[in-house]
RNA sequence: GGGCGGGUGGUGGAAUUGGUAUACACGACAGACUUAAAAUCUGUUGCCUAUAUAUGGCUUGCGGGUUCAAGUCCCGCCUCGCCCACCA
């Protein structure tokens, strides 16, 4: 037998390519496709997780390319960052030629993939061609007063010492150096990605993404309806102002606490108070998010003033308390009694609560679901008075009003078949004294009703089938529902027992859901939502509040003090203030061949940098020192790829609309926010300036999953589970690994690496290579065999190609492992003609081009052929021949597989049933049972319905 | 607390969108080749009852329902994973 030798094949074929420039993106596409990988950052060695992403990526490309398409497919590096300068600090080399030799080695090691290469098509973010343009971005933006100066409190790193934004701080923990991130008060250049937050949400919905990244992007703009609403200082003619989403619950709000950092607290603060809340103020300063976070406790105190409510005009105390977000809404929130938060914090301090909202809603006899929710029913066996508790999953947990119900006699009905229904029951005397059921409770949940269950007031229907037997022994249960404690509630009748019940519920609860209003003067009875826009108008029209909507998405700050990055092209003059560096002055150079010293302070800091000239007055001015995040590169970066070498701007416009957006972009999922957010924020920008004409970059995305170590857990060098994929490209080849990565399962979910699953896929392609390269030898030809085969052909080119471009490999892997497997009997027997095999082979060959790109063409050689398979079409199949002339009949009785019988391919209905009867007669199916139907699906099965 | 996605053999996973559940692969077992092992090849492999047979029974987290027919649709429950979260 004849072995593939991985790393020779390779090697030579890589070598090939890249002579001949195979690859060459097309330079007047006629059908462009730019099939896009996100860069990676170049760390050193490639991991898996490269592999996983560049692997499967390029037999897409390769996959389009053979369908006609002139494909785009990219490689750069996203060369910025940390690593690269923290590595300087540690061991003194500059940070440029640890990046150069980083990137080297990682080109080298991504040649070894084997992938549609371009060397044309490479960009290096750290080179200052490209930042060149990162700059005259910032420029673009600055000038269009989208890149701002604010003074903030920021989040800062006290490892990398540089400033994060809020995207990189993962629960109070910097992102990249893992440290607790600190707060600082700095003058920063943020670029107003909110005001896009609008379309960054809208826009969404035509994009074929993922459903749950959208949504996580959907969820990090956090947009939100709701109200501003002003509370007015008493003894005075301001007003603290207030966004809440909640203003149905006003009426019960008894006091308003500030962040700590909201302006007003100074001239508010009462003069006995001062010293407290400044020591407060003090405190929380000094904590960051995560400390506020990890507070058990609520804190806060109390300063001395009072503002008026402006719907119930009472007076309501000021506190300052730290769990209010002084960087969301307007820093301050009005508190009642229907927010767990506001509880509490005032059950600590002892500050009143008033509740104006009660958990009932809606009628049941309108929802169709209604039937299928009741769940409780409880009964006073001295007064008859009956209560039903409900709940269900409809309307995404609704809540049920009582009331109506007396006059309802079908919903009485209803109910008494339900209660048949839950408990099996064959005899239940219902109580019929229908005049007695005053109330349905209807709770919004599961546990709210458990929660009223609990309150020992009533008697819970049990599901179980055994226990209701049990009961149902017992005459006194008969009903199944009963009070449990009834001298409690025996003298309650109507609302009386209604609102027993429900002060039972929330003694210990806090409603904070919607509902149904009360304590509210005119707005009693109104539902929550109703409320909401009623209660607001209604201030608005005395100028007390408006609507307004909110977003939690923040401005990006994209500061960061360090060396290794693209500088932000400002100067700061005396006289002529903020001045932009002219564009035709680009790039700011980033000094190179620099060492750090052990402080880790930036070079950018020195004379030399920060002395220049004013641009506008010639005067001594400084140079900005911070440089931009790196998000800022990578936003844009697609841009330039289609023409690297464009000098007259940051992307060649011919060369734009020709190849973008993006026709697939993969990645990730841990982009789902940074960087795709980033990316359509600039992209919309540049639409808004008419530099590009789209608002989009992405079209598709298609989102890997991760490999995890052989243990199930995510790689990381501290458990050992790390797998280096240099040693199996070493031993096994590319081809493998790819195929092994695409094989193992689906390709959104990952999975864990199983070496011994790996060497199964070597197999398959050391299988494959003995059967296409050894010779065949035809013994007896079998026509029938020779049809057979070509079908499986056009089947398996059908599957294998629709499963690609459905991006699921695996299958596609699976029915090519099948027809090999096929193949391998057929050789075996010899059973076709020579040229038959010959024909099916070539073919064989082309469906794996894509998925295996070095032993195809190794296959193809040895074919015989002369010109690269890479530049082969993708076999195209033929519909008839796709379909069996015959097919297998299942008979069915009552659903049952009972027996099968073959069939040509499209006998119709009545020729399969006489079949099946036949068979039936033979074999006694049916157990000599009468037949009363007959179903017939075409191609498929015969079902008798029997008895 | 909010959002998203899962639960199918010993394992990774298939299943034409309601029509033969367990494709493909791994592992395991048996056999061939070998002095032996590895590699390779061949066969068996969902579970139960059984010496065996199959025209036997059961099976897609659990319990119900719709249907001639349910992994797939509906209702309820259990459970796992990921992401976000004092956002008023």
């Amino acid at each position: 037998m004849k072995n593939y030798d991985p790393k020779a094949t390779e090697a030579k074929w890589q070598k090939i390519w890249q002579e001949t420039n195979l690859y060459k993106t097309p330079e007047n596409p006629k059908k462009p496709f730019y099939n896009l990988v996100m860069f990676p950052y170049p760390s050193g060695d490639l991991h898996v997780g490269h592999w996983y992403n560049f692997a499967p990526a390029d037999t897409l490309g390769r996959f389009a390319r053979m369908h006609g398409y002139d494909v785009l497919q990219p490689l750069g590096y996203d060369a910025f960052g940390l690593p690269a300068e923290n590595a300087a600090i540690k061991r003194g080399i500059p940070a440029d030629e640890w990046t150069a030799k980083n990137v080297a080695n990682f080109h080298a090691q991504y040649l070894k993939l084997g992938g549609m290469y371009d060397p044309e098509k490479e960009i290096n973010t750290s080179s200052p061609e490209y930042y060149r343009w990162t700059q005259w971005l910032f420029l673009q933006l600055f000038k269009a007063g989208k890149a701002v100066q604010k003074e903030a409190y920021v989040n800062w790193d006290p490892v990398d010492k540089t400033v994060l934004a809020n995207e990189q701080v993962i629960n109070g923990f910097a992102d990249r150096s893992g440290a607790k991130v600190e707060r600082k008060l700095l003058k920063q250049w943020f670029f107003t990605i909110t005001d896009y937050a609008e379309e960054l949400i809208d826009d969404l919905k035509d994009l074929d993404w993922p459903e749950r990244v959208k949504q996580q992007q959907i969820n990090w703009i956090g947009k939100s309806h709701g109200a501003l609403v002003k509370f007015p200082i008493v003894d005075s003619d301001k007003s603290i102002e207030v966004y809440t989403t909640r203003i149905d619950t006003i009426f019960s709000g008894t006091f308003i606490v500030l962040a700590p950092e909201h302006p007003m607290i100074t001239q508010l603060t009462d003069s006995k108070q001062k010293k407290e809340v400044e020591q407060y103020i003090e405190q929380a300063g000094a904590k960051t998010d995560v400390d506020r976070q990890e507070a058990k406790e609520k804190t806060g105190v109390f300063i001395g003033s009072y503002v008026t409510n402006p719907a119930s005009g009472e007076k309501m105390p000021v506190w300052v308390a730290d769990f209010v977000l002084g960087g969301y809404g307007t820093g301050a929130v009005f508190a009642d009694a229907h927010d767990e938060r506001d509880v509490e914090f005032a059950r600590k301090y002892n500050i009143p609560l008033k509740q104006s909202i009660e958990p009932v809603t809606g009628t049941p006899q309108e929802d169709p679901e209604f039937r299928r929710s009741i769940v409780a029913l409880v009964r006073n066996p001295k007064t008859n008075e009956v209560l039903m508790i409900n709940w269900g999953k409809n309307n995404g947990g609704h809540i049920f009003i009582g009331g109506g119900v007396d006059e309802n006699e079908d919903l009485i009905e209803c109910a008494k078949r339900e209660i048949l229904e839950e408990t099996g029951y064959s005899d239940v005397t219902f109580v019929k004294q229908t005049e007695n059921i005053h109330h349905h409770y209807f709770a919004h949940s599961k546990n709210v009703a458990r929660k009223i269950l609990a309150t020992g007031l009533l008697f819970e229907l049990n599901t179980d089938k055994q226990q209701d037997q049990a009961l149902e022994t017992d005459e006194k249960n008969k009903f199944s529902v009963e009070w449990i404690e009834e001298k409690k509630a025996e003298n309650l009748v109507g609302d009386e027992l209604h609102q027993y019940v429900y002060r039972r519920l929330i003694k210990d609860e806090i409603w904070s859901g919607d509902g149904i209003l009360y304590n509210s003067d005119q707005f009693d009875g109104m539902e929550s939502s109703a409320a909401r826009i009623k209660i607001t108008d209604w201030l608005a029209e005395k100028g007390l509040a408006e609507h307004k909507t909110q977003y939690k998405l923040r401005d990006w700050l994209i500061s960061r003090q360090r060396y290794w990055g693209a500088p932000i092209p400002i100067i700061y003059c005396d006289s002529c203030g903020v001045v932009p560096v002219p564009e035709d002055q680009l790039p700011v150079v980033l000094p190179l061949g620099q060492k750090f010293d052990a402080t880790g302070q930036s070079p950018l800091l020195r004379e030399s940098f920060t002395d220049v000239k004013c641009p506008e007055c010639n005067a001594d001015a400084k140079r900005e020192t911070d440089t931009m995040d790196t998000f800022v590169d990578s936003s844009w970066y697609y841009l330039r790829y289609p023409n690297t070498n464009y000098s007259k701007g940051a992307f060649d416009p011919e060369a734009v609309k020709t190849w973008l957006p993006v026709d697939r972009y993969m990645g990730g999922i841990e982009h789902a926010i940074l960087h795709l957010l980033y990316a359509r924020f600039i992209t919309k920008f540049l639409y808004s300036q008419k530099l590009i004409d789209f608002n989009e970059p992405f079209k598709k995305l298609i989102n890997q999953g991760m490999i995890l170590g052989p243990d199930g857990n995510k790689m990381s060098k501290s458990k050992g589970n790390v797998i280096d994929p240099l040693e199996y490209l070493e031993k096994y080849g590319s081809d493998a690994l790819r195929l092994y990565l695409m094989f193992m399962g689906p390709y959104e979910d990952g999975g864990p690496w199983d070496t011994r699953r790996f060497e199964g896929t070597f197999r398959f392609i050391n299988k494959v290579y003995s059967l296409v390269s050894e010779s065949y030898i035809q013994q007896e030809e079998d026509t029938i065999i020779e049809a057979d085969l070509e079908t499986k052909l056009h089947k398996t080119i059908k599957k294998v190609g629709e499963d690609i471009g459905a991006v699921k490999f695996n299958t596609a892997i699976a029915a090519l492992m099948e027809f090999v497997n096929n193949l391998s009997v057929i050789k075996q027997n010899g059973s076709v003609s020579g040229q038959a095999w010959q024909q099916t082979i070539v073919s064989l060959v082309k469906i794996m081009a894509p998925l295996t790109p070095h032993l195809a063409e190794e296959m193809w050689e040895e074919l015989g052929q002369t010109e690269s398979v890479h530049l082969q079409s993708w076999l195209k199949y033929d519909e008839a021949k796709v379909k069996d002339d015959v097919v297998t009949i299942v008979v069915q009785v009552n659903g049952k597989l009972k027996a099968e019988f073959v069939a040509i391919a499209g006998s119709d209905k009545q020729e399969l049933e006489t079949m099946a009867r036949k068979l039936d007669q033979e074999k006694n199916l049916t157990k000599n049972g009468e037949i009363l139907k007959t179903i017939v699906v075409p191609n498929r099965l015969v079902n008798f319905v029997v008895k």
